[in-house]
DNA sequence: CTCTATTTGTGCGTATGTATA
DNA sequence: GTATACATACGCACAAATAGA
């Protein structure tokens, strides 16, 4: 890409296609085809904007569609890239974080960021079969892989039968420790929703995603072997870096 | 949100915090408390510019990433709605379209889009255990609830084994029943990979959704009985519409 | 049915902010 | 510190689709 500017664009101007379109498809051609390689720089906005003959908020659209579909990474004051390939994460009901990253050679780590107690709303309530305004635990963390933020997870358990298990994780530095330490030995997930959205900006600052990003979102139960709630979760993944895996 | 507009609009202007992130905050959090509901209509952008005392473009990007989120939907000519709750869909290794969405109540429905004998690429033979460069069947599918598209399918087949396939699909309409009639009684899926992106325009034209909205894809091999790979397929979902279920 | 007002969609020009090499 | 390159924001204009008179 970086010289292959040199052929002409031939962009369509009252065709019914908008511009950017035409532009993010002739990207994504380029790509596609192997054009131009994973990490790769593509030409700044500018001599784009130059090459097909339109003003740099059309070229800018069509970036901004190619990020959002995880083919483009751009890095402000330096220039914009071709991704990478995501690493794939195995969704299972006994899937463990630690367990997927070691073993595919990379070194795993959870931060606790917050944890707190809070009155469940209807949704957290069903999800673990408690009382509506009764209090439970909510305790918010990222997991990485060899230091890149992979996914940020909230998850909520009764305040009652779990009281005090922020701390309790904070001080471990391990969900499955702490429950451990708190009378269960085992948990397993029920069932797994799986749906995806554009990155929140709380989601960009926790995974540290450019504005735009596409997350997927995970929402669980997990529950111990006398088949009570124990977790309400909601995980979100970079798509750009991870791909879910099912069975 | 009809009314409530009249709320005194805050922003901070030089927070770090971008204006048009500010103001996708303040709607979001606007729908998610329940002031505007489901399927009601937010005021158009040009009156939430004056309201927010922001150029129009910003309103605009906001709007576009509620709307990547799934959260609102735009009729152009029409107005801006809040958008209604998905669908879900489980993902087993014997999901059938038509169970699922009959399941729910809605009439199901699919529709054959082409159908070509192609060269397989690297990705395909390996998927269907074919030599690189030989021939495939490529059937291209869209699949509908209720008249509205949920998703859209490319799958591929061992040309050799499934000669004719495209015809037989274009005759009875079901890929199940297709491969009956070329001796495969049962298939199953192996894995399921999931991803999350924007879609492309041919996934904006065939699902019928708006440019900037997000899609979830999932990859899958089927297999048959005797292990042997039939299908490989690639489906695409409308995220503002499906959510998926794993197990 | 046609016409019109409304509303979202696309595109250009300009200016300034901010992170990075 | 300086140049580069992406990020945000405003203003203007017109196109296209829709609803309603």
């Amino acid at each position: 890409m970086q010289t292959s500017v040199v052929t002409i664009a031939e962009l369509e101007r009252r065709s019914g296609v908008a511009l950017w379109r035409q532009i993010a498809d002739a990207l994504r051609a380029h790509i596609g085809d192997g054009t131009v390689r994973p990490g790769a720089k593509i030409p700044n906005e500018v001599d784009l904007a130059a090459h097909y003959g339109v003003n740099r908020h059309t070229v800018r659209r069509a970036i901004s569609v190619l990020r959002a579909e995880g083919i483009l990474e751009a890095r402000r004051g330096d220039g914009t890239f071709v991704a990478q390939k995501p690493m794939s994460y195995p969704l299972g009901s006994d899937t463990r974080f630690s367990d997927i990253v070691s073993g595919e050679g990379r070194v795993p780590h959870g931060a606790l960021l917050a944890h707190e107690t809070i009155e469940a709303d209807r949704t957290i309530a069903s999800g673990l079969a408690i009382a509506s305004g009764g209090l439970c635990v909510q305790i918010d963390s990222v997991h990485t892989a060899d230091g890149i933020a992979l996914s940020t997870a909230t998850s909520w358990f009764d305040a009652i039968r779990f009281e005090g298990l922020g701390a309790t994780f904070a001080a471990c530095g391990s969900l499955t420790e702490a429950l451990k330490r708190h009378g269960v030995a085992r948990y397993f997930r029920r069932s797994t929703a799986v749906s995806a959205r554009l990155a929140t900006d709380q989601d960009c600052a926790r995974l540290d995603i450019p504005g735009g990003s596409v997350v997927l979102v995970t929402r669980y139960v997990t529950v111990d072997d006398a088949g009570a709630p124990v977790q309400l979760a909601r995980t979100t993944f970079a798509a750009q870096r991870v791909e879910l895996l099912v069975k």
